[in-house]
DNA sequence: ATTAACTTTCAAAATATTTTGAAAGTTATA
DNA sequence: TATAACTTTCAAAATATTTTGAAAGTTAAT
């Protein structure tokens, strides 16, 4: 196999595995193809190497920046912007939990504690299988937000910086 | 809040949670009434509950159960069959995951280790990054699928013991 | 202040996914 | 073996999501 087609088989196969897990395929390719270039991409070149408008190209973008995983960069004398991906895999993976604790688990520990509250009579099965569920996956719920919280925190937890060198 | 108020919040909340992370969000919401639920139930009364066809709710039980989150149960002398969700959160976390793994990183993983062997002029910026990010992230998802597959098999295993105490 | 190079927006169109429901299939019982 | 109670299928319809592209917006340089 040669690179281009290689690169082309990378592109899609993120696209694929992102829309599998609720991320947008465009989003995930341009991720993918800024991963495999060794250079800043334009919108242009994008727009071009993977065959979307510019619309699509300029919202995706922004989309991956409030993610955390690309920048935009600016050339001296040029009025073009200049898209940068992080490669890091570990850093790629650290933000992607930080951007998901923050935009998925935390509102729905929120929804959780909330319906935790709820009271009833004590002899209603309906009432004791539904507190039993919801109490039981909002301690869960916490226990993983707040593993996330140390871990993103944390390189200078010994704990989890041996457990990160198992990953690294 | 009173209890059918909250349980429709809770399948509406789990829903969405669903597809946010690329599970059908009718899906979520019927493994959600049978986490609520004390009893097994039958087609006909998840279809009434969620307002859904019998069609969809018959594909969405298959598939449930095929995620291993549901099982079909028969009762003497009837003909109708029930339906009953595990509710050990623990159970269904590793299932998921299980499953996951399975359908997903299994698949990308190999993808990835095809293009791992793409070879390349040593000096071309292009095949040394596709190069890094490929191996890189083949890596990750390589120590994501040890780590899981130890985790899956073992609660024999000391370490993995000590860890999931932490999030029971 | 005007231009031109570029970016952003968003309503409409295209596409993808999900849902429906009626017909076909299955199987326990009489 | 016939019936009736139930389940499964799947093409078409409904819905949801994504993408387009032209117009509007922005801004650096003259």
């Amino acid at each position: 196999m040669q690179l281009p087609e290689a690169k082309g088989k990378f592109i899609e196969a993120w696209g694929k595995l992102g829309s599998e897990w609720g991320i947008n395929r465009t989003m995930a390719q341009v991720h993918a193809l800024l991963l495999v270039s060794p250079n800043e991409l334009t919108t242009e070149e994008i727009m071009e190497e993977l065959k979307i408008s510019r619309g699509n190209a300029n919202m995706t973008l922004r989309d991956l920046i409030s993610w955390g995983l690309v920048e935009k960069q600016h050339k001296a004398g040029e009025r073009k912007e200049y898209f940068y991906a992080d490669k890091d895999t570990w850093n790629i993976a650290r933000q992607v939990a930080k951007e998901r604790r923050k935009r998925e688990l935390d509102p729905i520990i929120k929804i959780l504690d909330e319906l935790s509250k709820v009271e009833g009579e004590s002899k209603d099965e309906a009432f004791i299988t539904f507190n039993k569920s919801v109490t039981d996956i909002n301690k869960l719920a916490k226990n993983v937000d707040k593993t996330l919280e140390t871990m993103l925190k944390a390189e200078e937890n010994w704990f989890w910086k041996s457990i990160f060198k198992m990953f690294k």
